[in-house]
DNA sequence: TCCCTATATTCCTTTTTAACGATATGGAGG
DNA sequence: CCTCCATATCGTTAAAAAGGAATATAGGGA
């Protein structure tokens, strides 16, 4: 039940959806979500923290950045079902269009200061 | 997204769980839910009415009650998927046994005062 | 009509959460 | 070794959420 909770709670804000949403269609780093999404670096570390530790995304290192995606294979039953919940509410749900327009045109390169 | 939002917030706070899990075996009035959670009245009454708001249960008036139920069958999609779900999770799901055990007692006239 | 009971609502307090800036960490390249 | 960059963590603040007590509402029975 702590597991369950741990997942709704990571679905239950409006800026971790719209990561899950991002992340359903291309792996992306840190500071290109930072971009996507108009937070703070630090903000968008937090909730990729959350996300991890709901299973519901997984981190690996390439150099300097530490690129994000969803998990394929997560531990977490709850995660597991969520993930293919979302999959179908994230491709028609509305409310998406102007960072998934601003999502591609995300790039490291452009990501200059913090 | 917004509802979407609605329904996770909803699912993920442990006692809303707890109110899923027990009205997902038998309808309840707000005194009954009040003794098996041991919650004072006004909290369980919040609860439910964002369980009710996220369309995930629905009340009817029985006299002086209000009894509260699952929804059967709730306009907003998400709480639609969500019910589906959570009657798989729910079952096998543990951390509830104590409660469901209290709730075999729950009763109206074991309520005397709030 | 008057009182009693079940529930909803309001108000207040405490806890949790989200956001930011600043700082720490760790790898890459000169 | 030193510097720069991406990310994580810390400290703080503001907003949201959860809890309870008190009050309001509404229906039922004498």
């Amino acid at each position: 039940m702590k597991k369950m909770v741990k997942v709704m709670k990571a679905l239950s804000d409006p800026n971790r959806l719209r990561i899950m949403k991002i992340l359903s269609t291309k792996t992306m780093c840190v500071c290109e979500l930072q971009y996507t999404l108009s937070l703070a670096q630090s903000s968008i570390s937090k909730h990729l923290k959350i996300l991890e530790e709901a299973d519901l995304v997984t981190s690996r290192k390439d150099g300097l950045w530490v690129n994000y995606s969803i998990s394929k294979t997560p531990e977490n039953p709850y995660a597991k079902d969520m993930l293919e919940t979302l999959e179908t509410w994230l491709e028609k749900a509305s409310g998406f269009d102007d960072i998934m327009f601003k999502a591609l045109t995300a790039d490291r390169q452009i990501l200059t200061r913090n």
